[in-house]
DNA sequence: GCAATCGTCAACCGCGAGGTTGAATATGCA
DNA sequence: TGCATATTCAACCTCGCGGTTGACGATTGC
């Protein structure tokens, strides 16, 4: 259980992979075009890619050539269960996350 | 943002610093007491509290010759912000969730 | 003033993370 | 069959993390 908290916060610590989630989050897409935006390697992608789902963050599905990766927001919920013992998390701001989001999209290089 | 987002997961990616927290969640503590029951140096827990410290979950104010560190939960409050966009969170389980801590706080060393 | 206590600093070590490049693998298409 | 496309693998490099130990600084109490 722990060393599930351990994959998963590791895996949300790097900006690279937080701005991958968030793209996934609007929908499916083939490693290729998630690499697209970066300015990095496809290897390093995928590497990251390879973090994110041995955290459970996302699965990857093979279609043809072509495979696909779809986020698995489940895996968040032990440790955002975690992070709300410590209780000051007030209400949810949808405007104030919804220029957040842009912003990790934005800063996501 | 972004690098405060960073500090505060990479922080809670680390075991040792999730069962301090947990400890804090408590009460106030001095360093000594902090790290008495883990298995390693007072100078390896007194970086682990620089690293709370730097990404703005604990605060440490000295009382002569002790050290008081306190939790600051608000400094979550950001990262479980962005947690919750992905909205998959079930109604929080205070059972389950005190089970979690218990065993967090068993296997902290 | 001096010794004891509390905590950090500095130097060091080993290891894994995050990146690169180039080759290998899997699949689709002509 | 053979070439192009999609993705991973393997080897390598560098850097920072998490730990150690020993010296140092701050504070208290005798």
């Amino acid at each position: 259980m722990t060393d599930r908290l351990d994959a998963v916060f590791a895996a949300l610590a790097d900006p690279t992979r937080r701005a991958i989630l968030a793209m996934l989050l609007e929908d499916d897409m083939a490693v290729t075009d998630v690499a697209e935006p970066f300015a990095m390697s496809l290897a390093a992608i995928s590497k990251h890619l390879a973090v994110l789902s041995e955290a459970g963050l996302i699965s990857r599905e093979r279609r043809g050539r072509v495979i696909w990766c779809k986020l698995e927001p489940e895996a968040m919920r032990e440790a955002s269960v975690w992070m709300r013992a410590f209780g000051q998390v007030d209400p949810l701001d949808l405007d104030a996350f919804e220029r957040f989001l842009e912003q990790e999209l934005a800063e996501g290089d």
